[in-house]
DNA sequence: CTAATGACCATTA
DNA sequence: ATAATGGCCATTA
């Protein structure tokens, strides 16, 4: 697994916006990786590589290596709203930044 | 090597 | 909209 391109790529991701695993696989060039991405950021824990800006496709911010709630927190903090009762992220369409392409859709109309 | 687990994704009912 | 099922890859025991 090559971590260096999972670090690098989360860190692509810039602040006030979010991707998710399976863009990171695809950008990878596996699809399936989406999984072990996960794996490997949990892995990781270094301040450098924002994994918390990495969510899951469904909208919810999915796991944390410090708990889903701080992981909701810190997004909050960078200006995403997330519903803590649910855990689903607000206008997730919007806030979602694509790795392969640098946003499609979320830029479609401002 | 086999079996089980996990920060997932897509399909189907 | 929610709930349940199958598939995928990598790590760990």
């Amino acid at each position: 697994m090559d971590y260096k391109g999972v670090y690098s790529l989360a860190r692509s991701i810039p602040k006030g916006r979010v991707s998710t695993y399976g863009e990171i696989a695809l950008a990878l060039g596996n699809a399936g990786l989406s999984r072990a991405v996960g794996n490997a950021l949990n892995k990781n824990r270094s301040m450098e590589v924002p994994c918390h800006r990495v969510v899951r496709s469904d909208g919810f911010v999915g796991g944390f290596a410090r708990g889903a709630g701080r992981k909701a927190e810190i997004l909050t903090g960078e200006g995403i709203e997330v519903d803590k009762k649910s855990g689903r992220i607000k206008d997730f369409e919007r806030v979602f930044f694509s790795l392969w392409r640098g946003s499609l859709k979320a830029e479609h109309r401002g």
